[in-house]
DNA sequence: ACCGAGTGGTTGACGTGTCATCCAACCTAG
DNA sequence: CTAGGTTGGATGACACGTCAACCACTCGGT
């Protein structure tokens, strides 16, 4: 009757489910590490190494596109960074609404720091976990799962 | 000199980025879609889904032992349940200290309700991008990578 | 009977993400 | 030049997750 049925068989739902959990508890220890090791969350190191590896200054809307976040979340994210002495705003001369973003000593020493480190992390938990070829099998599936977002509504 | 080099190279960097990228867009889209369908955030969506799914009552240790949370983030996370009427504690007759939680009947509508639409979009977002073959091999490599997770540290 | 260790669960402070709303500056058509 | 839409960004209210501390109860040994 129905076309599509209510739930998932089996397979499918296995796959989905492991994804998730692994997913889930991969992305969580990344998040614990970098947040014990640096004393940065997640979204600080982030947005100071998109930050510094495009020169340590950007127009905000620039990076708000760059990380793919929305712009009331930057907004946010840069407020409570420059309080913590990471970055600092300025003004844009050509547009008076615009802003620019810059990361502090402070910041690039932070995430010179924190880079390495966190590296070794996704080393470790995540690399060394598989091959070359299951690597690159998961990075096709990836940008599949991308590109057929791209093709979905909402 | 150095045994393990610092930066990943472009195989195994481009294999990443994939991965997060494709994981954040993912549980973004699913997690505001259920927001939306069903006024529910997803970690009442799990909660109740888990909790009914066992029968509807159970120990509170236990259900956070189910969905893997700490116990922490299930005791507010059950107390704003609470005080949105999905779910009801009630004490431990065996054990003073213990509780259980109780689905009420609005928190088994609402699941029965979401449910069904959320399958849904995890078929449409997900499912459908994949051939069987791929989830396959996409469930074999993170349940490697969960196996890896367990042989490490931290 | 007691004491100490472990378990079950709560609490409060804090940082973070989202949503909706707002505002100021820009741009373009008329 | 001006009205209306658009863009750049800020803000406040709220839900959520984490951490550390805490309390109350149970249980095993002595």
């Amino acid at each position: 009757m129905n076309a599509t049925p209510r739930w998932l068989d089996p397979e499918q739902q296995a796959a989905w489910d492991s994804f998730i959990r692994m997913q889930e508890k991969l992305i969580g220890r990344l998040a614990r590490r970098v947040q014990a090791d640096s004393r940065m969350s997640p979204s600080d190191y982030i947005v100071l190494a998109k930050l510094t590896e495009a020169g340590g200054r950007m127009r905000f809307m620039d990076l708000t596109k760059l990380v793919e976040w929305e712009k009331s979340r930057m907004s946010h994210q840069v407020a409570r960074m420059a309080k913590r002495g990471l970055v600092r705003k300025e003004d844009c001369p050509d547009d008076g609404r615009g802003a620019f973003v810059v990361a502090t000593p402070a910041g690039r020493e932070a995430i010179e720091e924190a880079a390495p480190v966190h590296v070794e992390h996704v080393r470790r938990l995540f690399v060394e976990a598989l091959t070359q070829e299951e690597l690159d099998t998961l990075a096709r599936i990836s940008d599949r799962v991308l590109a057929h977002l791209e093709t979905q509504p909402d």
